[in-house]
DNA sequence: TATAGTTGTCTATATCAATAGACAAATTCC
DNA sequence: GGAATTTGTCTATTGATATAGACAACTATA
């Protein structure tokens, strides 16, 4: 459905309250209400949902603890945050030049480091065997002091030792790479899902429980097709959307 | 996350025995389960979670009417469905070349059509005047018997005048394109997004309430540039995953 | 200054979600 | 046959979710 209709389902494990503040939500991410725009009052949403008003309050309550929404007494309910960032997937997918002219400031932070055994899908991706020793790096992407991204990557670990310093350092994927001779890499493949949000991505990217995130498993390649790293990424569905363009 | 693991949240709108499920459900469709495999016992599973037996039990119980699990007294409960399907996505995108070699059959079910005034986005996407007369279809792509997508498919009314007839009769989009002259087309840009199901999605899908799509946006243009067609396209995040590939 | 329109707060009630414990029923295997 | 394991059913209790109605507090404007 486009826009902030559709109707509402019970019993389903998901509260009224929240299915009507994900449509609020994608309403707002689709450019349905400009910013600063008022919503409709509380007793019409709540008519046009079929529930009570004290639902759709519950729903806005979210939204307003998640700084989506300003509510004020006498006045209406307003939107404040914009719409969603277009995060661009090609073959040259890059963290910060794909955000260039959306945001002002954006880089990776490391949040943790490993050395582990591979296990199996690491392996494959990576052409290693099974159990080798590979590199845990994660990463949270922000953008104007938003958390965007959240992903977990994998590098052999005989190839880049000390990567981990790299990423600190730099806080660019792109940048850590050109220390190890990469100059230029290709996304090999991407593959796409959608799922709730875990502790560990809303801790991180700082939502609400309940909310959705966009998954990406992607594997990046020399321009010679030798794999160099094997990454899940999780984005915020309601912040963020993935743009797939033709060229490149 | 990988795999069956990741904590479950409190509070947040959605209930625990639906967050298990969801969880169960991803593991199946990584394929972390065969087919026919038994999932942990109850009472594993509620320890690993965190949370009582019969929580796990409602999580299951959902997952049986759906027709994913099967549960046997006295022996333990076991995974019936399989993989999820993986839908390619690039400058050729084809419903039905794009499941071959994972089905047997599949075709697009024309549910309805109507001619209606374009909205802005409409009308931007085919670069059309606002307001300008297009076709609209409600269509589900079925594979082997099961929906895996519900899309709605705007083309100008103008140039093509009675597509919803040749859509009804063939089952393809391409093969009606090729009635209007169009042999060739390619997919110029898809925005990616995900959300829960709505009404609409969950009948048409035969979803249980709470499930997640994601949602594709795209506008096909003939080789020259040309737009024909946009779309909307949603697809069951439990069954379904889009592969980007590098090549096309 | 009234009045209409809007958000905020309160009370009450019913249903759903989750926990807890106990035991029955079916299967498997010794 | 008997023990261990596993799913199925039942009762009871607590907290979250949703409905209902009434009224207060605040804003804008006629």
């Amino acid at each position: 459905m486009i826009g902030l209709a559709g109707s509402i389902e019970r019993r389903n494990g998901v509260s009224l309250w929240r299915q009507i503040a994900d449509r609020i939500l994608q309403a707002i991410a689709s450019g349905d209400f400009l910013e600063n725009a008022a919503l409709p009052p509380e007793v019409v949403l709540a008519e046009r949902y079929g529930v009570n008003r004290h639902t759709v309050r519950s729903a806005i309550a979210a939204l307003v603890q998640e700084g989506v929404l300003k509510a004020e007494q006498g006045r209406g309910t307003f939107v404040l945050s914009r719409k969603r960032l277009s995060y661009p997937i090609g073959a040259r997918t890059r963290f910060s030049t794909g955000l260039q002219g959306q945001t002002t400031e954006r880089h990776i932070a490391l949040l943790s480091s490993s050395t582990e055994p591979a296990i199996r899908r690491v392996a494959e991706a990576l052409a290693i065997a099974k159990g080798a020793a590979v590199i845990r790096l994660e990463t949270r992407g922000e953008a104007d002091g938003h958390p965007v991204s959240r992903a977990t990557t994998w590098f052999d670990a005989r190839r880049f030792a000390g990567i981990e310093d790299a990423m600190a350092e730099t806080g660019s994927i792109t940048a850590s790479l050109e220390r190890f001779g990469i100059n230029d890499y290709l996304r090999q493949s991407t593959v796409l899902s959608a799922r709730h949000a875990d502790a560990d991505d809303l801790a991180a990217l700082d939502l609400q429980p309940g909310a959705i995130v966009l998954v990406t498993v992607a594997v990046n390649v020399t321009l010679d097709g030798q794999p160099i790293q094997f990454a899940e990424a999780r984005f915020p569905a309601e912040r963020v959307e993935l743009r797939l363009s033709a060229n490149e």
